[in-house]
Parts: structure tokens; C-alpha cells; sequence
RNA sequence: GGCGAGGUCGCCAAGUGGUAAGGCCGGGCUCUGCAAAAGCCCUAUCGCGGGUUCGAUUCCCGCCCUCGCCUCCA
């Protein structure tokens, strides 16, 4: 597999150190609040990155943090009048119903920074030792970025002039710095940190931001490990600062690839709470969109591409048409499927086990190898709909239908898309209620004696009742109304 | 001001030095008592101006516009 290195600045082949487990780290979220649907497309795309790897043989081990201590997760959780642990749990929860919801596959290790707090002060003792960090008066511990001689490779920060403040975003004054890019390790403890304290050589306080990372990533990963993964806006300064961190410490480098996933717009624009277009996995359920379906908008474009995500209409409401086209392309692949699974004779779906064994790809082995060029998503949504529009499912022998069908559903689960029930198949259709069944069946005997007027009348009432009824070449099938 | 990304059919979005995938929407056809559904088919010369080239949407230069980041936002 090839892949964009944000350190080198080009795509680059991946191997694992090791020559068997490919071991890499995605910086996780900060459990304040419901992830939103950007978040996801960082995670999702990340996801697909991961099975990508897996379904072309290679074995992965794949650690994300979760940030369950900062200054967000501590003001929010006292105004909440709860602990940070109860606090930062419930919407660690959240996320994780969110992340089965959008099938993500779990990480591999999932480790919290308030758990790895004495991994933290033990970095920044040997930080302090190398002459790379230094305490202030009050308590804090700052990293010296001066004395990291490689310090903004990764931003290219030497070719960049910094200009203080031009994000919005005031220097915190409370701490005082011998510079202004250095940063906190240790933050000491303040009036609104409330209970959020610990201990530590240089006073009570709680470890920095970037600290976390380092820890966990050396904790679990080792000094050097093979690829690095996060939103694009990590790059600086975080990631900048864990490199700094890490291999201060070290004495190696940090990871060998450097993974970068640029952010989703929302109609054209930043997502943002004051702008009215911060939307979540709830919200979009709550508008009667299913997870999968924004898992097909989140891989539609290329992961280095701004993705424009519509939510609007052309009149300007809220009437998501990015999702509705989602829906129809997802309906078309269930289809395919079950005219495909009809062929093989197997109805049983292929299981990830089943995939991860065989190589098979017949036609779609193209839209694979689309996801193995640099994770090219849409290219690979594209090849998977010529293929279909190809293969004419009724000629092939149930040997060859099976073989496209393990094809088919080794890139469906590289893109980690979980196919709709199609209506008419036993899915919807059983949801109807007994009534809407009833009228249903009286309209198929009206219709069989040729009562067109009682026939329409059934099938309107029905649609009063919020169900579709839809004429079949053998009956006919119920759907609900949206 | 600096850095970065980008402007391809109504919308979303790939791609290539030789005349532009795919999805959605729309239109047409088939099927159908009608409708829906389903199936099939159809729709672009790639922001503007130069240059290089036999040939550029794809390379170079300039311009216009959009978006993101610039110390704790994925």
C-alpha cells in the first residue's frame, strides 16, 4: 500500500518495521461533548486506512488515545456539577456508540491520559534531566523549544513566520514562558482546576496537552513505530510538539510516516456551533439519515481533498442532499448484492474473516487496488459502480458469481460500508404492521379482480398510514414513507 | 502578513501530455391497469490570460476567486 507522507511530502510505499504488524497511533478525541460528523471523517477515513492494510495481508495494531483531561473536559465537567471520571466517561460512551454505529473498527488500545499520569511526569523528569524543559516559579514545567534542533520539520515552521495571535486564540499570560512557542508539560494547578490535580515533582498541577501522546505512544509503541495519524490542524502544533517531546527523549525518531487528514466543510464553510452548521451522528439520525449513509458521504472524496459536505438544498433548506444521494448509491450496491448472492446460491454475506483469508478480487479487484493507491476512496466508489454496470450477474455461473462476490465485498468491507436492507427482501417489509399488511393484502385481491377504483383507494389509505405500497413482477412489497 | 489546499457537468467528486471515471439530481425508454419501484440509455472540454508542445484540463508563468491553518480545533 502507498500512502501520502506529510513529513516527506510524498506517498510513499508502507512497511512495517517489524515485516509483520503494521503499528501506528491516530490522535482520538476530547471527551467533552458529542463528536461531530468532521471528527468522524477523520476516524472513519482512518478506519478505512486500517482495512485497508488488513484485507491486503498485513496485520495491524492500532492505538487511539482518548483526551479525558484538558482545560475543556475540566471547565465543562464542573459546570456540569459532575467529576472529570463520570464526566469524561459518559461522552467516552458516546463516542464509542457513535463509532459502532458508523463502523469503525476498535482500536487495538485505547488508552485515557489521566490513566498514563505518572508516564507523563516520568517523560518530563528525563525531559528536564536533557536540558529540554524547565520549570517556572509557579509550578508549571515548560518544553524549551530552542534546544530541539529539529523542531518544525514536520510544518515546515523554518519556511513560516509565525504570527502571534493571528488565530483569534490570546497567550495564556497566568503561565509565564521563557518564549512564546514553548510549551507546557506540567500546567500547575489553578482556582478552576477544582479537584483536577496531581501530584508531581514540581508541585500539584496536571500534565500538558501534547505530553499525553508521547507517553502513550512510547508506552505502547515503542520509541519508533510506523505511522503517525490525525486532522490536518494537529500537524502544528501538536504533532510538532510530540516529535519534539519524543525524540528529545529518545534520542529517535518518533514514527516513520505521518499520516494527515484534511478537514470536512460543511456547505462550503468551517463547521462551527455559531454558524448553525455543527451537525453530529444524532442530529442527522434525528433527520431520519442512517450512520452508513454518512459513512458513504465521509469516503466520498479523497481524504486530501477538502470534502464538501451539503446539507442544504439549492433553496437553502436543511434537506441533506449529500445524504439522500448517499442513500440511493447504497441502495444500488444492497441490489446488486442480493441479485449477485442469488447467483452464488449462498445467501450468507462473506464475513471479515472470510475476506481477510482471500485475495480473490475478480472485477472489483481494480476498486481495491484504487483503495491500496494512496486511500483513493472516490476512485474506488467509482470502480465499483463501473464494475457492477459490467458484469452481467445473470450469465455467470455460481463458481463465478461467488468469486465477485468475495471481490465485491472485500472492497465493500475495505470502505467498511454496511449494505441496507433492500425492500422487498425481508427487511423492511417485515417491519410493516399488521393493519397496513391487512389493507395491503386487500388491495392485491381488489387488483387481482381487476377493482382499480378499490385498488387505488386501499393504496391511498395506506399512504395515509405513512407506508408505500410498490407493485413487484411477484406481489408486491410495503416500505414505510420518509 | 506567512504556510497549505483548491477552483472539473445543476450538486458531490475522480483522473490523464493525446481530445474527461463514478454517484446524486434531471431527461428519455422499457415494464406496469395507473402510479411507484426496478432495469436500460442520455447530459461537461476541465476559473481567466499567456507560454512550452505536433497536441494541455493535465507542465511553466501571471492574474482572479474560494477554503483551511498560524500554540491546546479531527
Amino acid at each position: 500500500m502507498k500512502l501520502f507522507d506529510t513529513m516527506s511530502r510524498t506517498v510513499r510505499d508502507l512497511a512495517p518495521r517489524d515485516g509483520a504488524t503494521y503499528r501506528f497511533y491516530c490522535c482520538g478525541p476530547t471527551v467533552y461533548g458529542p463528536a461531530h460528523i468532521g471528527n468522524f471523517r477523520t476516524f472513519t477515513l482512518q478506519d478505512v486506512f486500517r482495512r485497508t492494510l488488513e484485507l491486503s495481508g498485513l496485520a495491524t495494531f492500532h492505538v487511539r488515545n482518548l483526551t479525558d483531561v484538558d482545560d475543556k473536559t475540566i471547565r465543562d465537567s464542573r459546570a456540569a456539577g459532575s467529576t472529570l471520571g463520570d464526566f469524561t466517561d459518559h461522552w467516552r460512551d458516546r463516542f464509542h456508540a457513535d463509532c459502532d454505529k458508523l463502523n469503525l473498527l476498535r482500536p487495538h488500545l485505547e488508552p485515557s491520559a489521566v490513566a498514563h499520569i505518572p508516564h507523563q511526569i516520568a517523560m518530563i523528569g528525563e525531559l528536564m534531566e536533557k536540558g529540554h524543559a524547565y520549570a517556572s516559579p509557579d509550578g508549571s514545567v515548560y518544553y524549551r523549544v530552542s534546544s530541539f534542533r529539529d523542531y518544525g520539520r514536520l510544518s515546515r515552521l523554518d519556511q513560516r513566520e509565525l504570527r502571534e495571535g493571528a488565530s483569534g486564540a490570546v497567550a495564556d499570560d497566568e503561565y509565564d514562558k521563557d518564549s512564546v512557542s514553548d510549551f507546557a508539560l506540567w500546567k500547575a494547578r489553578r482556582e478552576e482546576d477544582g479537584d483536577n490535580f496531581w501530584d508531581s515533582p514540581w508541585g500539584l498541577g496536571r500534565p500538558g496537552w501534547h505530553l499525553e501522546c508521547s507517553a502513550m505512544c512510547r508506552e505502547y509503541l515503542g520509541e519508533s513505530f510506523d505511522l503517525h495519524s490525525g486532522g490536518v490542524d494537529l500537524v502544528f502544533p501538536h504533532h510538532e510538539n510530540e516529535i519534539a517531546q519524543s525524540e528529545a527523549c529518545t534520542g529517535h525518531r518518533m514514527a516513520d510516516h505521518w499520516f494527515h487528514l484534511t478537514h470536512l466543510l460543511v456547505d462550503g464553510g468551517k463547521m462551527s456551533k455559531s454558524a448553525g452548521n455543527f451537525y453530529t451522528l444524532e442530529q442527522l439520525e434525528k433527520a431520519g439519515f442512517s450512520a452508513a449513509e454518512l459513512r458513504h458521504v465521509l469516503v466520498s472524496a479523497h481524504y486530501r481533498q477538502p470534502l464538501n459536505f451539503v446539507a442544504k438544498d439549492a433553496e437553502g433548506k436543511e434537506t441533506f442532499p449529500a445524504l439522500l444521494g448517499a442513500r440511493q448509491a447504497l441502495q444500488r450496491l444492497a441490489k446488486f448484492d442480493v441479485a449477485l448472492a442469488a447467483r452464488t446460491g449462498e445467501p450468507e454475506t462473506p464475513g471479515y474473516a472470510t475476506l481477510l483469508a482471500g485475495k480473490d478480487g475478480a472485477s472489483f479487484a481494480g476498486a481495491f487496488e484504487a483503495l491500496e493507491n494512496d486511500l483513493n476512496t472516490p476512485d474506488a466508489l467509482g470502480r465499483i459502480f463501473t464494475a457492477i454496470k459490467a458484469l452481467d450477474v445473470a450469465s455467470l455461473s455460481s463458481e463465478e458469481a461467488r468469486r465477485e462476490r468475495l471481490g465485491f465485498h472485500r472492497v465493500l468491507a475495505a470502505l467498511g460500508f454496511a449494505l441496507p436492507s433492500v425492500a422487498g427482501e425481508g427487511g423492511r417489509e417485515a417491519e410493516a404492521p399488521a393493519d397496513i399488511a391487512r389493507l395491503a393484502e386487500e388491495r392485491r385481491a381488489a387488483k387481482l379482480a381487476k377493482d382499480w377504483p378499490e385498488a387505488d383507494r386501499l393504496r391511498n389509505e395506506i399512504a395515509a398510514l405513512g407506508w408505500e405500497v410498490k407493485d413487484t413482477k411477484e406481489g408486491y412489497e410495503l416500505c414505510p414513507k420518509n
